[in-house]
DNA sequence: CTGTTAGCGCATTCAT
DNA sequence: ATGAATGCGCTAACAG
């Protein structure tokens, strides 16, 4: 009997017999107490087919008689593959990135893998931090939010030879995988769908977002492009509350009271906007049209009418997971692979 | 030189050479670099101060040359610390859950822990599961919503010797650590509230949530330790939305026409009947008052009148991070404990 | 302040 | 179908 054999028989008595819990039961325990090789343990564990039933019940009922969870840190760390996956996003309080956590979060439970989650508050330099940190875990494959990353954070992820995926941004030079859409074309579009209708005065309210300033740009240059100037710019502080856009309308009416249409970064704020407008006695979309971005669960059901954009089909998370997760099967076999999902313009006259 | 150093070396020179990316350096090819021996750049990497300045500058230089990456599988298996807490709630949609996600992260990176997250979907069977999934990564810490468990999560909590701590709720016999509060007494005095202000036709509006069911429980039975039964109850199905409000709405008063006040499940449900209300022309509170829960960012500024239920002061999230934390620090010299975050009820007369 | 020794618990070869 | 040997990369404990 081994130094080793003698450390497991004390742990199990511990976990027996003392008050204090203790870490628990390794493979090594099971397999005496199942009367095989630790490894036999393993393969019923990971590969049962591989193992007679009869041999599969006596393990079995080792490891509940020692009550036995394997340990991930030492499975991963001989395997390399740690079965995790690491989702970086700026926040989760906006109802569209909370919706893609859930998308991933699902997608990856149901194969195995689980969620590593970081928040980067929309600062590049905690993105490049996180990254650092997340890939001393050797995720197995990493969801990272849009495509500006500072010089470190892209370097780190290149060299790190882990599957990653940038979401919610088109790129023309992707780290490796990209699922998205052109924030410029949305704004673009926005702009021509306001145009044809004949709003000419149309007011801008936004946070400090990238992607929503990619927006606004597309739609600032196709205004222009018609001769139309914007008739107001409010940018909010973070994070975006339904306040903001109450607050933000007051102030677009204070600077241009004549504004007949605003353009929000978010459903949230146009849902402000909104609360606000009819607060005001102001009928939209009669004198002043709304538009937001997402539409999410309530900006569907909004009780006035609400123009909005939304983004093709399937959740932007769930692509997203399934791609690292097709790679991660595939072995390396699958390429680099860039994913337009498109965005659809919605027109809600009425609920 | 052994076989492991070769095997160092032949790996520098791939990840220097080949166009195939490579895992990485390891602590030892630093050290080579350094001229160390590995466990000095262990320490300079994790107890700086323990190290001659003149060689934390030679560690540095060769980690920046190697381009290393810190292991924390491998450290986590030698120190049987993880640096890892988990979190396991029912959805991440919920925004009252939302802001307890960003809360716990924000407590536990700026501590230098990872969230690794789970979502249990109000099913207890997932919690099982996730639960067992998540002790298999070792976490140094675990934070679980409620008290309602299964007997096998709760015994595998129990016996993992991990730091538990179940928030949302009070418990008479905790796992571990509690932060919560009485959802009865919630709903208690949620009835006391609109009988002295004279509502009687009580309506209630809900999802299958069970400390929603605790909170209407105490609310049933206040009302009827006065003499008043509810109008109605309308269960509406997950996840919740604010068209489910809506729709809720439009189906209490099917059911009771008469209604003057709705209990809402959570802030979202009370949103939607509040939407819902004012398209139908009803006066609120006038001729229906409207509660939620949870007090979050757009109750507090919905234009019409709302009452609401606010949590105390800190995010309950914050709270449970930081009992974790504080157990981490303290060895286990920190005993259990209960912390009841107690409730104010917010009554607002006007925007 | 720095190095040596010895595992952490598991999975990956190969054997049998 | 099962087992033996070996090392994944790191840190704890002790030496010096």
């Amino acid at each position: 009997m081994t130094i080793k054999n003698d450390q497991s028989e004390l742990r199990v008595l511990r976990t027996a017999n003392a008050d204090i819990p203790v870490s628990g039961a390794t493979l090594a325990d099971v397999a005496k107490v199942a009367g095989v090789s630790p490894i036999t343990v393993s393969r019923a564990l990971n590969q049962p087919q591989l193992v007679r039933p009869n041999t599969l019940a006596r393990v079995q009922q080792a490891v509940q008689q020692t009550g036995y969870v394997k340990n991930m840190m030492a499975g991963a760390l001989a395997s390399n593959r740690s079965k995790l996956v690491s989702l970086v996003i700026p926040s989760i309080a906006t109802p569209i990135f909370a919706e893609m956590v859930e998308a991933v979060t699902d997608t990856l439970t149901q194969a195995g893998y689980q969620l590593l989650l970081g928040l980067s508050r929309y600062e590049p330099w905690r993105e490049e931090v996180l990254v650092e940190t997340i890939l001393s875990r050797r995720p197995d494959g990493i969801i990272v939010t849009g495509t500006l990353h500072t010089d470190n954070t892209r370097r780190r992820l290149e060299l790190s030879g882990v599957p990653v995926v940038e979401a919610w941004d088109m790129a023309s030079s992707p780290i490796d995988m990209v699922v998205g859409f052109s924030h410029e074309e949305v704004g673009q579009a926005t702009a021509r769908h306001l145009l044809k209708r004949g709003y000419r005065r149309i007011a801008i309210l936004a946070v400090n977002d990238p992607r929503g300033a990619r927006r606004n740009q597309g739609l600032q240059a196709e205004l222009a492009r018609h001769g139309v100037a914007v008739a107001a710019v409010q940018l909010m502080p973070l994070p975006t509350t339904l306040q903001l856009g109450r607050e933000g309308l007051a102030q677009l009416l204070a600077q241009a009271p004549e504004l007949d249409a605003v353009v929000c970064s978010s459903d949230t704020l146009a849902h402000g906007v909104l609360t606000e407008a009819v607060s005001r006695g102001l009928d939209v979309p009669g004198q002043v049209a709304v538009i937001g971005f997402g539409d999410l669960n309530f900006a569907a059901h909004t009780y006035p009418p609400l123009s909005t954009i939304h983004v093709d089909g399937r959740n932007i998370g769930t692509v997203a997971a399934q791609l690292l997760l097709d790679r991660l099967d595939g072995g390396n076999q699958v390429r680099p692979r860039v994913i337009d999902t498109g965005f659809e313009l919605i027109h809600r006259a009425s609920t």
